[in-house]
DNA sequence: GTTAGCACTCCGATCCAATGAGTGCTAATA
DNA sequence: TATTAGCACTCATTGGATCGGAGTGCTAAC
């Protein structure tokens, strides 16, 4: 058997009434509401066909059918292809330009959470292949250091350094000097061992302050990988009957709370470098194994070379897909344009 | 009618029944549960008696009684003279002293939302009193300088300034010593407008500059205003029914997750100086709407002269207000402790 | 190939009776 | 006078039983 373009008239016609009524559509519905003019009983030919094609369920025997997760999954391909929506509003919102980079993700992830009304979730962008561009080392009091190290993109990481031996100011500017001719410049992944060890070599004495600041440098680094991560409007789920009940609204509301678990998703959808940056999970595809019943949709965003982050909605099966990608569309360029504009 | 002491142990058995069980508690189980070795019907009198006063209520007629906020209100103004208990585990958890601030206070809402389960809420200590410790200027690019200012209690904020005209080593040496010799020392208050227009006299043709450092300056202490909140296991509230139907769920999750209703508990708690800092709000008492259903326990704790922050505890009316109390008392001291000695 | 019609399924709402936890009241008791 | 036993009464909850309706699958006719 084939499918047919009927039979995904038909099935689009299923999805689209699901998506507005969350309730299993029925065959007369689909015999008045689409404009193929066939009878309710032709119709249920075609469904039953649907279903034992997998594209859509009965929830019960004497139910109307439901998409399958293969269902939206054809759905969803189909309209990836299709339009883009307006999301002025939004632009408006972001544009207020935040200067620091975690408020604007905050107001990102909020923007898209009142305006899709799912979760949303947005990771600031790592910073891997990324290189020094200054470290300054000030004393704060007579045994604390604070180390500030920029790397690219003016994303700024402060360590207090605690040392043992007081340090004057001439000391203090030479050692500056050092750590800035030979770190600068240089990506993360650069700094080995060797390195470390001829700069320990030249800083003579002072050794061991090169040493910590040195380990500074990688804890400030480090910090990113348990990546920044952002989220909003949990709440929304509650939205949705078919994820509210307890069981569900609990696991969800946990994984959002410990972001820990929604890192998963920002590594598959970084790792991944198609060319639209969007990745759709239905149902079971998703690596998150609470969201199983949800659909997520991810975005990856990227401000320059290797400052890659990713954006997530979180939603039910029956997720409004046209809106979600496009509106998700709209906000990577936008992000990549605010970010060239300053 | 007077409250004798019969009375208060019996309403002290109702409560603690019903915080175990969750369910109305009926003049039987009192009868046999407590040691006073009086029949049901007896208890029956007393209860009617209580009902009367008000310290319990029947949801309905053939129920058993639940305690109303005003009998909890009894109960928890009775127990805060008693008891305390051990804490060792969180002790524990907690000396795996973090460095970073944020991630100790993460980690404190974290063991504490386990260790009670209860949604649990910290805020970041405020600062406004404190001084400024240390301002730093450093080119980053051509154009644009990084400003580093450090104030007491090692808190570091940093802050990109765009300049219009490029300076030079010298210059910015200057300027770095102009702007510590004068603002070091100084509270943030203190540095106000007549401040401000000397330093730009004294920095000539710089002004421009100093002008926009001290604005910065005004930015850094400005982003405490919306000051940091951590919240953990907000999944916990689905662990009482009473809480867990989907309208009460969805306000409190969204009361945790725009952490500005947040900031009314702890604006409320840090203006009040009673001597424990202890605070306890029954249903209706709590500044927050949305948790009107809920019990909130709050405490102060202070680091050092000026830097206080707020812990809470929401969880429902039947709360284990002993174990709540006892828990906090210890972490205010823990996280006093803790900061001494580092 | 399409459709009308019909028997059938099954969910959900509604009603009902039974159950039992708990009360208030009264009369007996210590 | 305080306590208790006993009893009638209330009412939420539970488990069937029933019924209507939405929807299906199938068959026969067009």
């Amino acid at each position: 058997m084939e499918l047919d373009e009927r039979k995904v008239k038909i099935l689009q016609a299923i999805i689209r009434n699901y998506l507005e009524t969350g309730e299993p559509v029925g065959s007369r519905t689909i015999s008045k509401y689409t404009d193929l003019n066939l009878s309710s009983a032709t119709i249920r030919n075609e469904m039953a066909d649907l279903e034992e094609l997998g594209y859509i369920l009965q929830p019960h025997t004497s139910a109307g059918r439901i998409p399958s997760d293969k269902g939206y999954r054809l759905y969803v391909d189909t309209m990836m292809e299709e339009r883009t929506r307006e999301v002025e509003e939004l632009k408006e919102m972001l544009l207020e330009k935040e200067d620091k980079m975690d408020h604007l993700l905050k107001q990102v992830a909020k923007v898209l959470a009142v305006n899709t009304n799912y979760a949303t979730m947005i990771s600031a962008p790592t910073y891997h292949r990324n290189k020094l561009k200054f470290i300054q080392l000030s004393r704060v009091e007579r045994n604390q250091l604070l180390a500030v190290i920029v790397v690219e993109g003016n994303v700024i990481k402060n360590n207090i350094v605690q040392v043992t031996e007081e340090l004057d100011d001439e000391t203090l500017l030479k050692l500056n000097i050092l750590l800035n001719t030979h770190l600068n410049g240089l990506a993360i992944e650069e700094i080995n061992l060797g390195m470390i060890s001829a700069l320990k070599q030249q800083a003579g004495c002072h050794s061991s302050i090169v040493a910590e600041v040195i380990e500074a440098v990688g804890e400030a680094i480090q910090a990113d990988e348990d990546l920044e991560i952002y989220t909003s409007g949990a709440n929304n789920i509650f939205k949705y009957p078919e994820l509210a009940d307890n069981q569900k609204a609990s696991e969800l509301i946990t994984a959002f709370e410990e972001k820990r678990m929604l890192t998963q998703l920002v590594q598959e959808n970084l790792a991944d470098e198609n060319s639209t940056g969007i990745q759709v999970y239905i149902g079971d595809e998703t690596p998150i194994q609470s969201m199983k019943d949800c659909s997520v949709v991810t975005a990856t965003y990227e401000l320059e070379e290797g400052m890659r982050g990713t954006i997530g909605i979180i939603g039910p099966k029956r997720m409004d897909y046209d809106k979600v990608i496009g509106t998700l569309r709209q906000l990577q360029n936008q992000l990549e344009e605010l970010y060239k504009k300053k």
